[in-house]
DNA sequence: ATCGCTGCAAAAATTTTGCAGGTAA
DNA sequence: TTACCTGCAAAATTTTTGCAGCGAT
């Protein structure tokens, strides 16, 4: 967490209670969670769930956290890890919703190839898959 | 049209104006739409928006339409064309929001890997890259 | 002491739903 | 005729914002 915090005293921003307590909360989970659900897990009241939407914009805005959509009407957010860039892909169940990380990433070439061809800069992407998973297939 | 409308006609569902109108609109627009542009673009007052969110789950659940997140809290669908399966992905300008379509998809062989390493069935993805346009650049 | 942050409440924006009447087939 | 569809209005969700006070530095 030492990496965070000094990233975020760097933006002059103040590491407080409710800033750890949400960082504590996205470590703890693997998966991208919801604005509610993060809300959920912490104990009780913990935090106002407005501090948690301004929270989540900070921290997206400094590269702490990735957003991602599935699809529902709701953005998910997870931790990017102090090492990696965070760079990674889902398959989500479209039942269940379980959620499985993909490593694997062949895209980069074809980002440049993209970007290139169309002359946009700093492109990124963002892929996601959906299917059924094992457990509800049966 | 007529392929759609038979489609239309083959799931019970009836050849109105309001249906007629939202797929003239998705017809010539190129991009993914917003239900509020589709709702600007109407002829004043055309049909109403409750009536477009209706009808886009309804095109969406027959797969005349896609669905699309880029990041803003708004859905956005486009038309699944006649013959093609609609299957491409969007670069789209984070600044301005002018969205390129891409064609290219060399995902297919990575989306079976996938399926079959985890185990999950009818596994679909959606791709989108995002960038600075060449306008926004200068 | 300063500036940022928080909770609370209100508002805005997006999406869904109930209902009574209208319309395509 | 019958089932589906629409507009209108209300509600449910998700997200943003104003403000007064509190808190980290």
């Amino acid at each position: 967490m030492s990496a965070l915090t000094s990233r975020l005293r760097g933006h002059t921003r103040k590491i407080t209670g409710p800033r750890q307590a949400i960082l504590g909360i996205l470590r703890r989970h693997p998966h991208p969670l919801t604005n509610k659900e993060i809300f959920a897990a912490l104990p009780r009241g913990r935090c106002d769930l407005a501090t948690i939407y301004r929270s989540m914009h900070l921290l997206e805005e400094m590269g702490m956290v990735k957003r991602f959509d599935f699809g529902d009407g709701a953005a998910r957010f997870e931790l990017v890890g102090e090492d990696d860039d965070g760079h990674h892909h889902h398959l989500v169940c479209m039942r269940c919703a379980e959620v499985v990380e993909i490593e694997e990433c062949s895209i980069r070439e074809l980002e440049e190839q993209i970007a290139a061809r169309n002359g946009f800069a700093t492109v990124t992407h963002k892929l996601e898959f959906f299917g059924i998973c094992p457990r509800c297939q049966r």
